[in-house]
DNA sequence: TGGCAGGGTCATA
DNA sequence: TATGACCCTGCC
């Protein structure tokens, strides 16, 4: 099935499948993405305020897709808000269109364990590895895709096998997490109605996911937009913007972000991380 | 060819 | 609270 979603204003569709929240978006040749979201494939593609979607989906097609690119969120509105902090202005106009994917907790878990002292092309091919092993095959356009694999086909993994995932050390991340996950000795759908501390404290009880996982999860998939992941990137773009490039400890960077940028913290991470990435990268 | 860094976490002191 | 180890990969 094939939609066009029109007037869709701001997307930037390269940023918000290149930009470090999703890592299963692959960019084709003819400028399209195409992603896995849970059993479905999907490829998009954009056209100035045109998004043109073909997927496999069957049921509930468009409620699908305005459900994961957060369609119907006034991004405008939060984007002339966070332009309301003039340091964010120049990372807001230069990343207009970044959204927040609402993204499944338990595949946004594993892929932030795996992203741990990891860079984003290991990160992709470790998942990558994980679902061809491990997920299940969804045939599209004449080619294979495959699933990110259920929370008991992981636990069941052997933490060798996990090895040929290229995810090295946090082979036992992944099955420990995926094991109290399983036997729901934790429950993410739970987790996502706690209070803000609480569900962090609950998360940071898995296997490999300590306070910036924990974040990176609250905000990507469970719409806690308080949440503030501070890696390397935001500590940089933090310490660069508010204390003269002078090294700071992340719990002053977390305490300060949070303050100044209260329910709007998760928004103003994914400008500024975007926007430092790409500045440092391209010079 | 070898050293280093990459979207941190964990164990130890 | 502060340090160092940790798998693997690509880049210089």
């Amino acid at each position: 099935m094939i939609t066009v979603f029109e007037n869709i204003y701001p997307f930037d569709l390269e940023a918000i499948a290149e930009g470090g929240q999703a890592f299963r978006w692959k960019l084709q040749n003819d400028g399209s993405y195409i992603g896995v979201v849970g059993q479905y494939v999907i490829k998009a593609l954009q056209q100035g305020d045109k998004l043109k979607i073909e997927s496999n989906i069957e049921q509930g097609f468009n409620n699908v897709i305005e459900e994961y690119f957060d369609l119907q969120r006034d991004y405008k509105a939060i984007e002339n808000q966070l332009s309301l902090y003039e340091e964010l202005v120049p990372a807001v106009k230069y990343c207009s269109g970044y959204r927040v994917l609402r993204q499944e907790p338990w595949e946004t878990t594993i892929s932030f364990i795996i992203s741990a002292n990891n860079n984003i092309r290991n990160i992709k091919n470790s998942i990558e590895l994980l679902c061809r092993l491990y997920g299940e095959p969804i045939v599209f356009g004449g080619k294979t895709f495959y699933s990110f694999p259920t929370p008991d086909s992981l636990a069941r993994a052997c933490e060798t096998d996990l090895g040929d995932t290229r995810c090295g050390y946090r082979a036992r991340y992944i099955k420990g997490a995926a094991e109290m996950i399983a036997c729901k000795d934790i429950d993410l759908v739970k987790i996502k109605d706690l209070p803000a501390l609480e569900a962090k404290r609950e998360l940071i009880r898995l296997p490999g996911v300590g306070p910036k996982v924990a974040d990176c999860i609250l905000l990507y998939s469970m719409q806690r937009f308080d949440a503030i992941p501070v890696d390397v990137w935001i500590k940089r773009a933090l310490e660069n913007l508010y204390f003269k490039g002078e090294n700071t400890s992340l719990k002053t960077l977390q305490t300060f972000a949070k303050e100044r940028f209260g329910p709007m913290a998760g928004f103003a991470q994914q400008y500024l991380f975007h926007y430092f990435r790409t500045i440092r990268s391209t010079g």
